[in-house]
DNA sequence: CATCGGTCTGAAAACGATTACATTGCGGCG
DNA sequence: CGCCGCAATGTAATCGTTTTCAGACCGATG
């Protein structure tokens, strides 16, 4: 069927144990056999059975990947940061999407065992995050933009609060009284770091405002239907916050529809800056979330895991960065139109 | 460290060719000894070794994905419809994206040997597809979008001919009569067949039309750029029809800011059928394709495939479907403002 | 010239499962 | 009562690597 590396000893005229030296890179090997080797090698298309490497040495050069039913920009983002680093190091993804309920994450993590050599696993809702440390074994592990109440597992999020905080100060500056908030899932880990970012603001800077909430679930659906709903509102907000830029553009679509002009009339801003948000119009003001390079630092965590000094870097947040667009500041002139 | 099926046949008092037997459920055991058999295994948390099982058995029970650096949307929406099947039949998924060049695939595609029981790959750009089928050991594969001039492998795609012929025809229809293309990547399939089907489309519908062809590269920034281009164009198009929809709404908010009306002054449309198309203002007609189905659907021939059913299936396309909405309609009214 | 100390190579033992083949035991039949 | 056949179980080969250990070779040294 396949060539094995007994072929290319064969044909290389030298044992098996030299073709693995030889194509493993250790030094004890003379050049001349080295060459001979790796010739063979390609001629033939050798390329190593993985199962009976990783059962003689005992790495499977893979590492787990478990994450909820993710959409978008984001999946594909977290994806892309998380590969990249892999194929750095050489190492494959195993990746398992669990939707929604717990049982399925349970069994997908338990399903990892044994065919990787460490797991990202992101588990946003609130409720599930608990389960993981039962599901593992001892397995290197860092958790993604999950609250780990146990403080098991290293951790890597997105400093959503500092965010929120940044946005609705920057609102406030710009002369803003009435903010609304637009928020995510309820028990979504991120959404709820925003909404209470926005809360803690929201007191500190306005003592008299009252928070004014649009319960939504981070779809542009439920942006839209947001906005209505806010248009509606009794005293009008002048501005409003969406936990996400998916929401915010859905509830900019709701105010276009309705002759509502952003941000003359009304500001607008969200959280994530998907590509987008730059090139709607308005241009959309939200707060950066570097998505891949959360991924790719995830995945390096793992790897220095790997190396057995956990160091001080237990948990760790990526600090998003404030983008200000025209969506939020009501410029002195209009554009040409 | 781990406890082996040695251990369980140890602890069972029988000998490990009855342990295997006994879980894999084989039928020559004996009621008793079998249930003897889970309980020590349960009692012990035996967890079969997953590299020896798929070194003897041959089979890895994985299916691996090999993708091009895809973006957002479309590359959830086919994990998505991947990972559903899978998860359905007990797979796993190993993913690898390449970044471009053609030995990165290469790489990608012989690292999967031994690791997986099948393998769907996806090799959009042309001048790439003919190199897989050398870096392939006889795997059964299944290709995704792509363009297998030898016919070597059962292929799956979107007709995206035949959504592109459906748009020229819609967009003649309403009236117009200097349609212009925002075309795709050059060197990459799908945009290919977009773009031949506006051309044969509009040379049977205007045979006096000239192709008006704008390079895009399917991102959005280039869709902007498009349209601006277009607004200085001497004879101005009345219709501009983008590759996908991404291009679409760059387009649009160029238009947008350039002070245009669509679908008043200038209709547009897309292709794919985004979440955000139908929510954006004008609502954007366009294309469905259904890309989740795409990647469940190759994941099901890849199944069958292994059943030995070559069957007469080798190459489908899906196809999509026209979706009207206000962007390409000059409505006789227009909406409350 | 025999011995030592390297370096390079090969033979063979893991690794942990599955499975072909051999063995055992037992009931039924002649 | 002895033998046959079948079902249950055990023994050992196998999968394709890595790695340990031992041996071969060669130049240098006493």
């Amino acid at each position: 069927m396949s060539v094995t590396i007994k072929d290319v000893a064969r044909a290389a005229k030298v044992s098996v144990a030299t073709v693995s030296r030889a194509l493993n890179g250790h030094d004890n090997v003379t050049e001349k056999v080295r060459v001979r080797v790796h010739e063979v090698a390609t001629r033939l298309h050798y390329s190593p059975h993985h199962a009976a490497r990783s059962l003689s040495s005992r790495r499977t050069h893979t590492i787990g990947v478990v994450l909820p039913d993710l959409h978008g920009e984001f999946f594909s983002e977290l994806m892309r940061g998380i590969d990249l680093v892999a194929r750095e190091h050489g190492l494959h993804l195993l990746v398992s999407s669990y939707h929604g309920n717990p049982e399925e994450q349970a069994a997908a993590l338990r399903a990892m065992r044994g065919r990787v050599d460490g797991l990202l696993v992101m588990a946003p809702h609130v409720d599930h995050a608990g389960s993981v440390a039962q599901n593992l074994g001892s397995m290197p592990t860092v958790l993604l933009d999950t609250r780990d109440a146990a403080g098991a597992f290293p951790t890597l999020g997105i400093d959503n609060y500092g965010g929120a905080v940044a946005m609705v100060d920057h609102l406030v500056d710009a002369g803003h009284r009435q903010i609304a908030f637009i928020a995510g899932p309820e028990q979504n880990f991120d959404a709820m770091e925003r909404l209470r970012g926005y809360r803690e603001a929201l007191a500190r800077r306005l003592p008299r405002a009252k928070p004014r909430l649009v319960q939504g679930d981070f779809g542009e659906a439920s942006g839209h239907a947001a906005g209505r709903v806010l248009l509606t509102a009794k005293p009008k907000p002048d501005a409003v916050f969406a936990a996400n830029d998916m929401m915010a553009l859905g509830c900019l679509f709701a105010f276009n529809q309705a002759g509502i002009r952003v941000p003359q009339d009304i500001a607008l801003a969200g959280f994530d800056d998907i590509p987008l948000a730059r090139l709607v119009v308005p241009a959309l003001t939200t707060v950066q979330v570097r998505i891949a390079e959360l991924g790719g630092r995830a995945a390096r965590m793992l790897l220095t895991l790997g190396d057995g000094k956990q160091s001080a870097t237990r948990r760790n947040l990526l600090a998003p960065q404030l983008i200000v667009r025209d969506s939020s500041v009501r410029t002195p002139r209009k554009r040409a139109r």
